[in-house]
DNA sequence: GTGAAAGCGCTAACAA
DNA sequence: TTGTTAGCGCTTTCAC
């Protein structure tokens, strides 16, 4: 039926021009007369050509404009978690308008297979993210480093040569801790984000908590550190799951010495505790109080609303697409941390007394 | 510092051997001694050369590898709904092994610029996939077309020439209000998806219910239809999104002759409205009955769960997989309906007595 | 303002 | 089994 699709030549040959002046009617890129663009534009029209072919265009230019995000884990999990959510829209708007598209690359494949995905190895990509900070051994930035693709690390450790951004979780959980505190509690547990691959799921003891694999879960529990707290009970959850937070506030508040106070590393496993306490009769904040970190908006709590520290997450996508851009013009951009803010809700107040 | 990366015919001409040897060694198709193929390898490695450069693979194949992904909306929207996540999901699950990458492309652009990001227009992408159907005269199917990429359209009205994907909601609603219908309600109310780019929110005359633009919501309407059920009130939302299901609540359970039975096109929908219920201080389902469509799992609205039609979405992004791979083989993949099941929760009942 | 020519990095005929 | 030879479709000097 159709022949094959007509390439930029057949255009030019069709209007009479030579492909370079062809190629500058498309591109905008250079002088050229109105009447002779028209020419081209009527010709492509005609043969129902398109527009220039991304693939020559990119060979020839070396780049792809594309940006290889690189999702921590299965899609499923990654986006049943608004803060991923969210953060990856505020990249992808920032991303738009300079013309280049976010290419999904699952991070670790599953078991038994090559640990990184092949696509991290081959496909075409000018730029990477890393979602959620590898480790210094990660093998994902390993082979991205083999390849020379730049590479924006989001929420990681520093690496050498790899762009940072990140917000300032230690100090805004610090601060929660503060406020905890001053509402004259004592006796404070936390459930935490995962400790690493394993994603193992109960109470952590002094030898695991020393072994945590993520960067970001162990900042958070510095954080605790850093406001003078030492937490009763520690609680790892596999990953940042409002049925995970339930499990744990299940557990934590059926013990023999229960907390007055649990503060949980993510909104979402803080909505679980809070729904374990009501399961339980318990009353929050009267009963216990209850904190979480990144300041969604969780409309299914009402009438609660969480005690918690808000991240900027849009903002977060934005300084990443700067990171991107920043990157592909050659420059190294600094290490970013953006600022987190303490925002009180209905679920803290002072601890039962008696 | 670092020289420009090398390129294959270095490392061809490092190992003293042709170009062309050299691109089997590492492609592995055709005829190659070990020793030769070594001997490239270790060039390679010697060079820092990590394997063929894309862009130059891609033009020659003239394949991208890649698959275009439009979302209807701000990805921020889209994701917040685990529909349109686990369907994606399972779509990267299927096009993974396939050597395929998703490309995200938002679909409608902020108002104000051109119809159509300009991803749509000129990315590499040698599939599209339209996640949430496309109307007939969707300026992205039409952009789609003009540059001649399949494309497969999920859950849309059946356009000639393009794949189409989609469950049989349509029944699947008709079953939903049999099942009230068997409970012996007969004020049912119903709270839609969206009715197209308008996204309003509230009651819904009849002429607004004709002019719905969207393909998904009319169909799962007409099931209702179907069932033998006139809706008392027909509620539109401006998005499948908890508050919203509990704004259409609020209304519905407060009119002066309230519904027995809700039925909402989404769970999210219908959680928003069992959640508007207990605000009001209705019991679920004694005073009123909710039901849903999707078969989520909702652990935060326990103890309730849904009563709710099941869709199998990773089935469903497996599906859209396999109509991609057959684009791509060059045929064209017969539409698909995948069936869907009731699924009784503990949010319908018989209706109220007196 | 326009055209000629070179070449981005690779793969696939085909020949040797 | 290896090498030679053409391009894939485009952009970009550099002449004119």
């Amino acid at each position: 039926m159709s022949n094959p699709r007509p390439t930029l030549a057949d255009v030019a040959s069709s209007a009479h021009v030579s492909v370079s002046t062809a190629s500058l009617a498309f591109s905008g890129a250079g002088p050229i007369a109105d009447e002779t663009r028209r020419r081209v534009l009527a010709a492509a029209e005609e043969l129902g050509y398109s527009g220039p072919n991304p693939l020559g265009r990119q060979l020839r230019s070396g780049r792809s404009g594309i940006v290889g995000v690189i999702i921590g884990d299965a899609l499923r999990r990654s986006f049943r978690d608004p803060v991923s959510v969210q953060t990856l829209d505020g990249l992808v708007s920032t991303l738009g308008p300079l013309g280049l598209g976010v290419l999904l690359v699952p991070g670790s494949t599953a078991p038994g297979a090559p640990a990184v995905d092949p696509l991290v190895e081959s496909a075409a990509m000018d730029v990477a993210v890393i979602m959620w900070g590898g480790t210094v051994g990660d093998p994902v930035l390993a082979a991205l480093r083999r390849r020379g693709t730049p590479t924006v690390l989001v929420e990681g450790a520093p690496v050498e040569g790899v762009a940072a951004i990140g917000i300032d979780d230690r100090s805004g959980i610090a601060r929660l801790g503060a406020h905890l505190l001053e509402l004259g509690h004592e006796r404070i547990a936390t459930v935490t984000l995962a400790f690493g691959h394993d994603r193992r799921e109960g109470l952590a003891d002094a030898d695991r908590v020393a072994g945590i694999e993520w960067e970001i879960t162990r900042r958070r529990l510095a954080g605790l550190g850093d406001a003078g707290i030492t937490p009763v009970a520690i609680w790892e959850t596999p990953a940042s799951l409002v049925e995970h937070g339930t499990a744990a506030g299940r557990a934590l508040l059926t013990s023999a010495e229960p907390p007055t106070a649990i503060i949980a590393q993510s909104d979402l496993l803080a909505a679980g505790v809070v729904l374990a306490a009501r399961e339980l009769g318990l009353r929050v904040p009267q009963d216990v109080s209850v904190a979480g970190f990144d300041g969604l908006d969780l409309p299914w709590l009402a009438p609660d609303v969480l005690t918690s520290v808000s991240q900027p997450l849009a903002e977060k996508g934005a300084a990443i697409g700067h990171a991107v851009e920043a990157l592909l013009a050659g420059s190294t951009p600094a290490p970013q941390l953006l600022p987190v803010a303490l925002r009180p809700g209905t679920t803290t107040g002072p601890p039962p007394t008696g």
